[in-house]
DNA sequence: CGAATAATTAGCCAAATGGCTAATTAGCCA
DNA sequence: TGGCTAATTAGCCATTTGGCTAATTATTCG
């Protein structure tokens, strides 16, 4: 999990997240959706890898890369389960 | 959104937001649980403030922190709607 | 007021982060 | 094989981050 966070907490990860969401791409078809140079968005795709959030196959010179659909539906309800209220005590302030 | 995944990117912070689900603390109930220096929290509070993620209020001489309930809930779920899966194309791989 | 306590701000440092260019690897095809 | 394209790795740099100690601020109380 601590990797997710690391994942998640930078704004081109996230966008490269939301765009596999709707269909998988190449590192090149990704890289056409930001103004960073393709090294450093393959450091991009490393830290998302780390996290097991997407996973790339080649296929020819080109390397797909997709969404670990489960993965993230995952580590979305884990944060839940660590974050959200549980109806312990009373509310704070007031 | 930006400082929310910002302030949940540091392990330290997200067991301070755990802390305050249960029950407000002050700074210093607080660093009973950590082995950082009380300075270094400090800064961690800032982070969560400026994420609106906990609030502060002074008692005598010392700060009740406590969590904004509904500022991390609407945050979840705005993560949720972010990244949970529509059903649209097909599954990705094979 | 003056001392004590709680917490923050100031200032420093090492490590991590995100960016770049240049060089390298991998696969395709003529 | 040689050349082309796609992508990554290597190496560098500036900024941010998370940590510390020392100094400052805020409040209470004798």
């Amino acid at each position: 999990m601590r990797d997710v966070y690391r994942a998640l907490s930078d704004p081109t990860r996230r966008a490269i997240l939301r765009l596999l969401r709707k269909r998988d791409l190449s590192a090149g078809d990704i890289a056409e959706h930001f103004p960073v140079a393709k090294p450093t968005l393959s450091k991009h795709f490393t830290v998302l890898k780390e996290a097991d959030l997407i996973q790339g196959r080649r296929n020819g010179t080109t390397i797909i890369y997709s969404l670990n659909v489960s993965v993230l539906e995952d580590a979305l309800c884990q944060m839940m389960d660590t974050f959200k209220i549980s109806p312990k005590s009373k509310s704070s302030k007031e």
